[in-house]
DNA sequence: CCGATGACCATCT
DNA sequence: AAGATGGCCATCG
């Protein structure tokens, strides 16, 4: 049942959804623009079982530093750094290249 | 049914 | 300066 509505990890899953193709938001940044308490945490959760959701582009959501953190949890631990690049997102030693630049916030950008 | 676990970040020692 | 800890929701065994 993926109908909830009330529950953190489904609006971090329609935030997630809203990320731009080239890309990449933060676990920060989405649980501030939600208010989230305990910050990242939950949205950390919220990805985690994000497994079922092909909606859910997971590759574009990276901790603070702009770096793979997940990238172990997809198909391969390359994989998402190959989604990145697909996506015309540069990728060197699992950090974001121009991560400043990339870096999308919803707060930012929903205005 | 209950316990353990998990993709983070900031602060304290 | 680096390691340890706190916060807290949902899912899995």
């Amino acid at each position: 049942m993926k109908r909830s509505g009330e529950n953190y990890f489904d609006l971090v899953y329609e935030v997630v959804k809203l990320i731009p193709k080239g890309r990449v938001s933060t676990y920060g940044a989405i649980a501030n623009y939600l208010g989230i308490k305990s910050g990242a945490r939950m949205v950390g959760y919220a990805m985690n079982a994000a497994h079922g959701l092909p909606e859910v582009p997971a590759h574009r959501v990276v901790n603070r530093l702009g770096i793979l953190t997940g990238k172990h949890h997809f198909s391969s631990p390359e994989m998402m750094q190959n989604l990145l690049e697909n996506e015309g997102v540069s990728v060197e030693k699992d950090q974001i290249v121009g991560f400043e630049q990339l870096f999308w916030d919803p707060s930012t950008a929903l205005l």
